[in-house]
RNA sequence: GCCGACGUAGCUCAAUAGGCAGAGCAUCCGCCUUGUAAGCGGAUGGUUGUCGGUUCGAGUCCGACCGUCGGCUCCA
């Protein structure tokens, strides 16, 4: 996206210059003020429609903006459509915004018909939040308020020089939302407009595109159209179906997984789906995890819970004998799937649901030894996430949160652990200060898909609390019992989760060494159907997934087909081929790569799947 | 769970203002034997998500439930 440069931006409160510089901090987005400025503009409109209307917040936000509305009826799409009219000539007014820091007092004279100003304004004077209701840094508080029309709001800015600076075909009202009152469940709920705004019309278009190709690689239609997963209502919300070709990704996906688990030193187990009350009571889950589980079996007058995680069965065989130090690290991985109470408002196609399969692992060790094993995951979280063809990472440490659980020595031998193992590799990352688990640090890892959006998928954390609980040790040199440090990490997160954002990194284009059918032949004619199928042996000899496509159709309705479902190679068998004995390559690209012998076709694809590139 | 929208054939979508439920694709049956993204013809296919209500008459209006979508909150 091109930085934004059309229009000045206001003249805004003198500060003292490192004040200035925390504002630039926050805004370094320089479509900010452009976003900002639309979403006043949009609450003028809206006020208008609506007089008796209360405004709440409206910020920018990554690609747009939004504002919160209470308003006496649900809007319409109409509504929208009206209000993006007016919007249009108070953007062509040129109204000047205008920047005047006012009293405590004054602002709620101001706003006086404005009930969830006044909340805001309270706590302005208080000073302790923003007027986004976020914590501050303890600065003076500072009242402001910008008025553009016959339109004020109370606001920090900056915002543009006036609404003439933004364009009337470059922003775009997309949807109404139910949002709480500062995001709180028991308070208001308030309807969102979210609007687009760019610097100019062809901004917006490709923006626009941008939306439209999201949309083509959302996994739920391309689940559906390469027929890979469903989840049906009839067996319940969130539970997936993994249909044969989906379930083949998700094998091999697996295979490669355990095989890498093992030449990286992991044992892997197995463990039960339901565990007895006294598991969950000692692993704290029925303290403190009840809302997300579901309710107990009754056997034979004993409780028995779906695991919602893996962690007690992994510590049952730790403790299932005495520990040596000699035996650690002991590296326990597995394929573990667990049952999460979701609410039904959160479930989203394979992103979020109720049952799914984590590739969970524990790891048990020493003090000494707990460098060098966050050092190893570290490493091998990120081999086997580059094997998947993602190459961008977001990393995150975070550190104590207030309430914890576990010495404070130990969190800090944790935490740097992380830190210096992030380091030592070189990697950006970012500091989330508390916002570790109160049972101990964490790194987490989101990845960048193709068109560029982060998804958290690994997960590395300490846990101080379940050791603690199980009263886990081992026996160290000195012949006495020690507590093993325990840390819980997955790496695809979910099997679900990371197949839908796998399918929508690839668009449905896996590379060859995922691709569910990884080559089909097309016979011209059916006098060509004999050494198609001589040929598909002989590939899959090659351990090739072969198919061979032999309706009475035209050829080039067979290949559309083939590129539909995103086949990496299609292998077109006339005449000319079956006389030299050979295939004529077209890859999904829409390259053709003309007649060779099967051996080197088999060589090229070969080649692809070691690689694993996409053809 | 909450707010809003939506739910019509396997899929994608039509159906003026309440008045006989339709198209393309897919499927099936034929014909065509085909050279790098859809050959032609025909047939089959719906209790309009479910239940209830208003009406002479409901896909269309009202209510409840189920589900999906966009958000909020929460999260792998």
């Amino acid at each position: 996206m091109p930085p934004f440069r059309k229009g000045g931006i206001s003249s805004r409160r003198s500060l003292s210059d490192n004040c200035k510089e925390a504002f630039m901090m926050k805004e370094q987005n320089g479509l900010d003020p452009l976003r900002h400025s639309t979403a006043h503009v949009m609450a003028q409109a809206v006020l208008e429609a609506f007089p008796e209307g209360k405004i709440a917040i409206g910020p920018p936000i990554d690609d747009g903006f939004y504002y919160d509305f209470d308003l006496p009826r649900p809007l319409t799409p109409e509504d929208l459509e009206k209000i993006e009219a007016r919007m249009r000539e108070i953007v062509k007014g040129r109204h000047p915004f205008q920047y005047r820091e006012v009293s405590a007092d004054e602002a709620r004279a101001l706003f006086a018909d404005q009930p969830y100003k006044l909340e805001l304004i309270a706590d302005l004077a208080a000073g302790d939040k923003d007027e986004y209701g976020e914590q501050t840094s303890g600065e003076p508080p500072v009242i402001s308020i910008y008025t553009h029309d016959d339109f004020v709001d109370l606001c920090r800015g900056p915002h543009l020089s006036d609404t003439g600076k933004i364009r009337p075909n470059a922003f775009k009202l997309l949807s109404v939302a139910g949002a709480y009152w500062r995001g709180d469940e028991n308070r208001p709920m308030l309807q969102r407009i979210y609007g687009t705004v760019w610097p100019d019309k062809k901004a917006l278009k490709a923006y626009l595109r941008r939306l439209e190709e999201a949309e083509k690689r959302d996994h739920r239609r391309l689940g559906k159209e390469l027929d890979l997963f469903s989840i049906q209502p009839e067996l319940g919300s969130g539970l997936v179906l993994w249909h044969p070709k989906g379930g083949l990704v998700r094998s091999l996906a697996e295979d490669f997984s355990r095989q890498e688990h093992l030449r990286a030193g992991y044992d892997l187990v197995y463990s039960p789906h339901i565990g007895r009350a006294w598991l969950w009571e000692t692993s704290g889950h029925l303290d403190f995890y009840r809302e997300n589980m579901y309710a107990p079996l009754d056997i034979e007058g004993q409780e028995y819970f779906l695991k919602p995680m893996n962690c007690p069965f992994h510590i049952m065989m730790y403790k299932s004998r005495r520990r040596s130090y000699r035996e650690l690290p002991m590296r326990m991985a597995e394929f573990g799937t667990v049952y999460r109470y979701e609410r039904s408002g959160v479930l989203h196609g394979l992103m979020r649901v109720r049952g799914f399969t984590q590739d969970d692992a524990h790891i048990f060790c020493r003090p000494d030894q707990v460098e060098e094993e966050i050092q190893k995951v570290l490493d091998f979280s990120l081999h086997i996430l580059r094997a998947f063809g993602f190459h961008d990472f977001d990393i995150y440490l975070s550190t104590r949160p207030e309430k914890a659980v576990g010495e404070p020595e130990r969190w800090d031998q944790a935490t740097e652990a992380l830190r210096r193992a992030i380091e030592s590799r070189d990697l950006p990352y970012e500091v989330k200060e508390g916002d570790g688990a109160f049972y101990g640090p964490k790194i987490d890892i989101d990845i960048k898909d193709a068109i560029g959006r982060a998804w958290q998928c690994t997960t590395i954390q300490f846990d101080f609390n379940l050791p603690e609980r199980f009263d886990l040790s081992f026996v160290g040199p000195d012949g006495q019992p020690q507590q093993p440090y325990m840390v819980h990490r997955a790496l695809f997160g979910s099997m679900e989760r990371f197949f839908g954002i796998l399918i929508e990194h690839y668009a449905g284009a896996f590379p060859v060494w995922l691709a569910p059918v990884q080559a089909i032949l097309i016979p011209i004619a059916d006098r060509h159907l004999d050494f198609a199928a001589k040929v598909a042996e002989q590939l899959q000899e090659a351990g090739l997934r072969v198919e061979i496509d032999e309706r009475q159709e035209r050829m080039n309705a067979k290949i559309r087909d083939a590129q539909m479902q995103k086949i990496p190679y299609m292998l077109i068998i006339g005449d000319r081929e079956v006389e030299n004995e050979q295939v004529a390559v077209r890859l999904r690209s829409g390259k053709n790569l003309g007649a060779q012998s099967v051996d080197d076709f088999v060589a090229k694809a070969q080649e692809a799947i070691a690689e694993k590139t996409a053809a």
